[in-house]
DNA sequence: AGCACGCCGACT
DNA sequence: GTCGGCGTGCTC
């Protein structure tokens, strides 16, 4: 290309063009590269395949390096006496984002402080970007007018007999397919392009197929009264113009899936579709037939998925053929051309929480994606995340309360093991006397066994086996993380050190024999090996099911009740419905409850309550016990009680007082990088120009370290963090902001905000 | 993110 | 004189 400047008209300076231009203006953002949007002409033989919601080529710089962009906007508007440049092409045939869907990235991309283009491609799954699976194919067709005066043409033989054959054709086809029909070469088609007799068109074919699952059909259930009350609320909100999200906050075992086929029967009757979102781990087979044999036309869209078979699902679902999309977090993103409803199960679960950029919440997203679509959102839970629940207490959400299970079963007996005086009776096993007499018990009845030990690596908090009398940081009341190495003690909050107590520090206690526990599953698995050799173990943790289909293969094994004892970690707390199991064992119940993070307390309260309600779903009851060193802690003692108001009206005070959501927002920043002082000066300089900025601005931020993250070092990165709490979201993002201008940024340190943490390791 | 520009030191 | 080091700032 010669001289670009030409381009433009003139070379004058703005100040000597007086009038304002008129164009049509295309607004498009990058994902990569500068963040703010930029403006280009479209041309004219471009007007119509430059639309919002697709993907362009624009030349950028003064070389003018060619780059792909997304399109957010077209419109004809004044641009002032800037210079323009133009689009060069068009990428997309189709649109990739509904106008709904470009406003709720831009309000990702705002909340969770990301470029939009950065939002826009993880919306956006690769495979849809990258076209898998198809391929572009040339189309031969007989034009209309040639087609009526065919027998009039004189043509050598050969390339009479191809043209009438593709004549004849119903549909269009492809060089090679017409060659093969007529048992020609390319040479006669060639022929009968050049004489303009055959019209060409090139376009993308998927050569994907995947057949759609084949189940048994099940007939709906008859609701209960609880459950066809849930279902009225439900329905009253789809026909509002402005409906509300709904909590359904239902026990274990209280029928929350009923109620959503049927909520979602009404909207395909509509002919609008619905999305289910579910946690990570309930992508198990079973989630997947409860829906699948109630709906035809379902997408079930998984991670373990090839992107041949993700951008196949992605058009059938934009295409409108598929009425119900159930998938993890990114299903939130589904393509649905007429959206009727989403719900979100299992509503308290981590695994909807982004880990990477943008870190965005599948909750959040899916109340902003219902807001701009106007459809319901269905939060179910038997836990409420306080972020939910609070919303609900304010009226934000409507709440549907289900408190009993179907057939009013009862809920299982709940009873505490206090681990403390197991110390004096010369017991060293993880298994307490109680416990172990149950699981005999329970064994000599026929009955199943799930013990949940919720093992960590880094769950060095300092604890008195004697008294269970918890070290902790005097500022932030978190639990001091023990350094073997050196003997001390560090928050990981607010950097506050001091060295280990050699005895309990509590003055009615000064217990010698203090120390930080840990047990994890597979030393739990040999212990219930020696005790009860005779019945079959199977262990489900991260180690154990690292191979696809292990998990599924293990849960099958476990159903047919081959294997009478389940021990694993909180994957096994989630969702899984066994009639036969009658007991449920939490091994160390103070494990989430001493992690540095604000929501210990949450956490704990939502294991105990989920593990347990994995037990009395069947006619022969069931019992948990839950062993641990604070059996008078508020989460678990409202635990034992299945008593969510309980804990929520004692957690909420306290969120409150500390300046936590729901009531405040936080933000985490982490740094990492190779050499730990580099990081540690980078972090310091972050927090000096974010009291600056507090400052400046008369705002309150208040701000929690910065100090080492709780895993201090990951794969060769030395890892810092700082929390920062405030009222006003809307200055903390301007804090945020600040930094990243302001703070330089050493080549080797990386650094990232995190909008509403749920992670604090 | 790239990429040009530009302001310094080391070389034919 | 000019080649090339990488720090700074802009990209519709």
């Amino acid at each position: 290309m010669k001289n670009q400047k030409g381009l433009f008209g003139d070379d004058s300076t703005p100040w000597e063009q007086d009038d304002a231009q008129t164009g049509l203006v295309a607004s498009i953002v990058m994902s990569t590269g500068p963040e703010k949007s930029f403006d280009y002409l479209v041309p004219d033989e471009l007007v119509g395949e430059i639309l919002p919601g697709r993907r362009v080529y624009v030349p950028l710089g003064r070389s003018n390096r060619r780059v792909m962009a997304y399109c957010v906007a077209v419109e004809r508007k004044e641009y002032g006496r800037r210079k323009l440049k133009y689009v060069l092409s068009a990428l997309d045939q189709q649109t990739l984002l509904s106008s709904q869907m470009l406003q709720m990235t831009q309000w990702m991309a705002e909340y969770y402080l990301a470029s939009w283009g950065q939002v826009l491609d993880a919306v956006i799954p690769a495979a849809v970007r990258g076209n898998a699976g198809t391929r572009e194919v040339t189309l031969l067709s007989v034009p209309r007018e040639v087609a009526v005066r065919i027998a009039t043409i004189k043509l050598p033989e050969k390339q009479h007999h191809v043209l009438t054959t593709l004549a004849a054709s119903s549909k269009p086809m492809t060089p090679g397919d017409l060659a093969d029909k007529c048992r020609c070469t390319q040479a006669p088609i060639t022929g009968l392009r050049k004489k303009k007799l055959i019209e060409s068109e090139v376009r993308r074919v998927s050569h994907a197929h995947f057949d759609e699952i084949d189940i048994e059909r099940e007939v709906a259930k008859t609701l209960n009264e609880a459950q066809s009350s849930a279902l009225k609320t439900i329905l009253a909100q789809v026909s509002d113009p402005q409906p509300k999200p709904i909590l359904l906050h239902g026990v274990t075992g209280s029928g929350k899936t009923e109620v959503y086929i049927q909520a979602i029967e009404h909207v395909i009757d509509q002919g609008k579709q619905a999305i289910v979102l579910v946690p990570e781990i309930s992508l198990t087979p079973q989630t997947k037939q409860r829906f699948a044999s109630r709906f035809d036309r379902i997408a079930v869209l998984h991670s373990h998925m090839s992107d041949v078979e993700r951008h196949w699902q992605w058009k059938r679902i934009a295409s409108g053929i598929v009425n119900v999309v159930v998938g993890a977090r990114s299903a939130v993103f589904a393509p649905t051309p007429q959206l009727g409803m989403i719900i979100l199960d299992e509503e308290h679960d981590t695994s909807f929480k982004q880990d990477s950029m943008p870190r965005y919440h599948a909750r959040e997203v899916a109340a902003k994606r219902a807001e701009y679509e106007k459809v319901p959102l269905i939060l179910g839970t038997a836990t409420p995340s306080l972020e939910t629940y609070y919303r609900a207490q304010e009226g934000q959400y409507a709440l549907i309360p289900m408190p009993h299970r179907i057939g009013n079963r009862p809920l299982p007996a709940v009873r505490t093991v206090d681990m403390r005086y197991d110390k004096t009776a010369s017991f060293r096993g993880a298994i307490s006397r109680q416990l172990y007499q149950s699981m005999k018990r329970t064994l000599e009845l026929d009955g199943q066994i799930i013990l949940l030990l919720n093992r960590r690596g880094h769950s060095t908090h300092i604890q008195c086996p004697a008294c269970g009398h918890l070290v902790e940081c005097p500022h932030c009341e978190i639990p001091l993380t023990h350094h073997i190495t050196d003997g001390s003690t560090v928050c990981h909050y607010c950097d506050y050190r001091s060295s280990a107590p050699r005895v309990c520090p509590e003055p009615t206690c000064r217990y010698s024999g203090i120390r930080f526990s840990g047990i994890g599953t597979q030393k739990l698995e040999q212990e219930v090996k020696s005790k009860f050799g005779s019945y079959p173990i199977i262990r489900m943790d991260s180690d154990t099911m690292k191979k696809p289909g292990s998990h599924e293969a293990a849960l099958e094994r476990f159903r047919s009740q081959e294997v009478k004892i389940l021990v694993g970690t909180q994957m096994i707390a989630k969702g899984l419905d066994f009639p036969n199991v009658t007991l449920v064992g939490v091994i160390n119940a103070d494990t989430a409850l001493h992690f540095p993070d604000v929501r210990a307390g949450e956490r704990t309260f939502q294991l105990i309550t989920q593990v347990a309600g994995r037990t009395g779903r069947g006619d022969l009851g069931g019992e948990v016990l839950v062993q641990t060193l604070s059996p008078d802690h508020p989460a678990i003692e409202a635990a034992t009680r299945h008593d969510y108001a309980l804990f929520a009206e004692r957690e909420l005070p306290f969120r409150r007082d500390f300046q936590m959501t729901p009531f405040a927002h936080m933000v985490r920043i982490i740094a990492r990088g190779p050499t730990q002082p580099a990081v540690e000066l980078f972090m310091q300089q972050v927090s000096e120009e974010l009291t600056r900025f507090a400052q400046e601005q008369g705002g309150d931020i208040s701000q929690q370290g910065p100090a080492p993250a709780p895993i201090e070092k990951l794969r060769g990165n030395y890892r810092y963090h700082l929390l920062l709490h405030s009222f006003d979201r809307l200055l903390m993002r301007a804090a945020v902001l600040r930094c990243r201008e302001k703070v330089a940024v050493p080549d080797d340190v990386l650094w990232i905000a995190d909008v509403d943490p749920i992670d604090m390791m």
